[in-house]
DNA sequence: CCCCTATCCTGAGGGC
DNA sequence: TGCCCTCAGGATAGGG
């Protein structure tokens, strides 16, 4: 599952491969990926164009092109991107394949079809609704703890609900807001109007300490993320929750709890977050 | 406002 | 071996 970690470790590579490239050819075999516009006119505005930059904004990679259009990528749950030379068959699920002047394929995939693509100016995908406003990026100067710590003091909502909210922070999925969580020693369950001001600057802290370690290893291939180059990441090693109930916690060596929130799957130490 | 649930979708894994 | 069931969850929509 792409989080923030993943998405900007395929971002940056993909801006070594594809920034300057022009794309000569577009094959668009699932149309029900594209979300905006029709299918024919995704993939007659996309043929043609010249990619001249590649953005990360939560989960979603934006790609400049030359036509003043966008090209919004959503990996969902189970989507890949990748670069490979454009002679290889395609693996099962691929719905997208982008021919590049260097003779590689640009590659978008996805079995559960949780992902979707979009084309257009960035102002008119959000008006029309299929790209949505969000929150402050974690990694930002723009994420300060003044302005965390006031918006934990003003819901009543468990801490790790705000976590997941991609209009009050883009890019945490299930994975880093259990970790954030685990770093901070803070229940996920926890109502964030309760939480000490001690408790609110170790969740400020452990936010980019998590994403930045995740991102230094290249992201987490839990089920089945893999980068631009269809490599794994070895964050997963690091994860101390996620995924680890009824085994130890790696802080204090108690047995970890497995709950349900807001219908995700939630590990904390009952222990040591508190 | 906030919470819960269903929806989309496929593959993996468990039980029998 | 194979079939059926459940579960995984990012985002969104709708009901309470």
């Amino acid at each position: 599952m792409p989080e923030l970690p993943e998405v900007e470790t395929v971002a940056r590579d993909l801006r070594t491969a594809a920034v300057g490239q022009r794309i000569t050819r577009v094959r668009l075999s699932r149309p029900d990926v594209v979300r905006h516009p029709g299918p024919e006119a995704f993939a007659a505005g996309l043929r043609g164009t010249r990619v001249e930059a590649v953005e990360r904004l939560g989960k979603f990679i934006l790609c400049a092109l030359d036509s003043a259009d966008e090209l919004v990528i959503h990996l969902g749950m189970t989507g890949h991107l990748w670069v490979c030379n454009a002679s290889l068959p395609p693996r099962p699920h691929t719905h997208l394949r982008c021919r590049l002047e260097d003779g590689r394929e640009l590659r978008f995939a996805d079995a559960r079809r949780f992902g979707r693509l979009l084309l257009g100016p960035r102002a008119l995908l959000r008006e029309v609704g299929v790209l949505p406003l969000l929150g402050v990026e974690p990694l930002s100067d723009e994420f300060t703890r003044d302005r965390f710590t006031a918006a934990l003091r003003r819901t009543t909502r468990p801490i790790k609900s705000v976590l997941l909210d991609q209009r009050s922070i883009a890019g945490i999925g299930n994975i880093y807001a259990d970790e954030i969580c685990h770093h901070a020693g803070v229940r996920p369950t926890r109502r964030c109007h309760r939480l000490t001001r001690a408790e609110r600057v170790r969740l400020f802290e452990a936010v980019p300490a998590v994403l930045h370690k995740a991102i230094a290893n290249r992201g987490t291939s839990f089920d089945d993320y893999r980068d631009l180059w269809d490599a794994r990441g070895s964050n997963e090693e690091e994860l101390q929750v996620y995924g680890r109930g009824g085994l130890a916690c790696p802080r204090c060596g108690s047995v970890l709890r497995r709950t349900v929130l807001g219908g995700r799957s939630t590990v904390y130490c009952p222990d040591c977050q508190r």
